[in-house]
DNA sequence: CGTATCTTTGACCAAATTCAAGCCACGTGG
DNA sequence: CCACGTGGCTTGAATTTGGTCAAAGATACG
């Protein structure tokens, strides 16, 4: 197996990422100290692929640092990024073999990693864990709704709009004191390209023209400033205005 | 309220459709009829709305016939369909406010719905039922997963095949004795064109371009004839062949 | 028989992909 | 210290795809 242990000690939480959101934010003290005597803190390389299309998940694990690509590819070498997973969130698809996609490290990455009995043990243990991961599901679900969306009505332009103003809290981003703030893409061109299903070319002819249309300024290829949070958010077709829908068939009012 | 009751009556699960999968495919007996007694039948015409972008939902319900559109619309009216509901399928985000989303009927429609306290009881008092919905969570996950590859990598044409072959699962499907099926689509052109996110134009004519290529015969309208339906899911993308990938760095070997 | 709705077809156009080459920062080794 | 190769990003030109708009068929329904 590569990826190899740091360190084998207990809790060490105190200023780690993950503390952010998902189970290490939620649960109280003392099964947060439990949880983290249980852990084994890896290192992975960018690059490392924790499991393939056919893969049997044989770990679960909280995503540390770093980042992560849920992705397939196409019988021609097409990939997509479905997902990302970051800092907080869960690794492994916890209860079942995991069907056709692969999960590699976009980034450097560091776990902490549970052996799947310890997990199921803790499980059983932690109600708190047990509401942590069903409402892990359920942002899951939030999430690939928001990108199938995106990937089915928004240019290009919009989703990387709305991609950048989402990293904006969940990425690196400095916020500056008179407005804005800078933003610290960890992800290659190429995960970009293939996250918004479009290709690097096009991200960089649009980062640039976004750039002379005044939504941001680019620092250097992996740090952009963001002058305006809010403009850049409604470019990207989220906060949508209170404005009336249009076209097509109104929608109905609901029932409820 | 729109949407009016049938029957209050109990189990009628026979020959329901609903049978095939999902709870009322995995509960026993006895936990269904419990189960079908809470129940309370209601029809809805095409184009019902269930609830909008920021409705409260008060219902929990599992549908019986018809389908079900979950979608979302942009600032200037296009829309995007994000997921199709089903005979045996649950409505309901059950446990918390839905996000963003509306979901209306895309055909006539019937359901057995429940109060959510009523629900609620039954899910504490049948563990069968309790996994039925992870089960259905995870399922919704893997279809989104699957959605957002193919919205992101997939020609329409691919789309479509996809859509064609995954149809002749969940509707209305006649087998011909030699070989190949009669495929009854019960959605409109344009809610095809809102999932796979093109118009209906693009989809009419790739409906007759696959014809011409022999992939399909259109009867009406709504009805093809599928006479090769593994050729049909090559088109599409789905059962890859294994043939090794190529293009772009190579995926590494992974860890397992 | 006329209207409304859905589907199909055609012509045109804009946008994004592809292919190709250039640029830049970095690390290696002479 | 400089030449060289590599990988990631950018830029340009040609091409193709699919969207838009407009109009014509079809079908169902009163």
């Amino acid at each position: 197996m590569s990826g190899q242990v740091v360190s084998p000690s207990s809790a060490q939480c105190e200023n780690c990422h993950a503390r952010r959101h998902g189970p290490c934010a939620s649960l109280p003290a003392a099964s947060l100290a439990r949880f983290a005597e249980a852990a084994r803190p890896v290192d992975y390389p960018a690059g490392h692929c924790f499991w393939d299309e056919d893969g049997r998940v044989n770990f679960v694990g909280i995503l540390k640092t770093g980042y992560l690509r849920m992705l397939r590819y196409t019988a021609d070498g097409r990939r997509q990024i479905m997902a990302l997973v970051g800092p907080g969130d869960i690794v492994g698809e916890g209860f079942r073999p995991v069907a056709g996609y692969r999960l590699e490290a976009s980034t450097p990455a560091t776990m902490c990693r549970f052996e799947p009995a310890v997990f199921e043990r803790l499980l059983e243990r932690e109600p708190e864990l047990r509401r942590a991961v069903c409402r892990d599901y359920l942002d899951q679900l939030d999430g690939l709704r928001r990108t199938t969306w995106s990937l089915g009505v928004q240019s290009p332009r919009e989703r990387l709009c709305a991609f950048l103003s989402l990293s904006c809290r969940t990425m690196p981003f400095a916020p500056s004191p008179k407005g804005g703030g800078l933003l610290t893409l960890e992800l290659p061109r190429a995960d970009i390209a293939d996250l918004l299903g479009t290709t690097k070319e096009t991200i960089s002819r649009l980062t640039h023209r976004l750039q002379s249309s005044g939504l941001l300024r680019i620092r250097d290829p992996r740090r952009f400033f963001i002058p305006d949070l809010a403009r850049l958010e409604r470019a990207g077709g989220l906060n949508p205005p209170q404005t009336a829908r249009v076209k097509a068939a109104q929608p109905q009012r609901c029932e409820a």
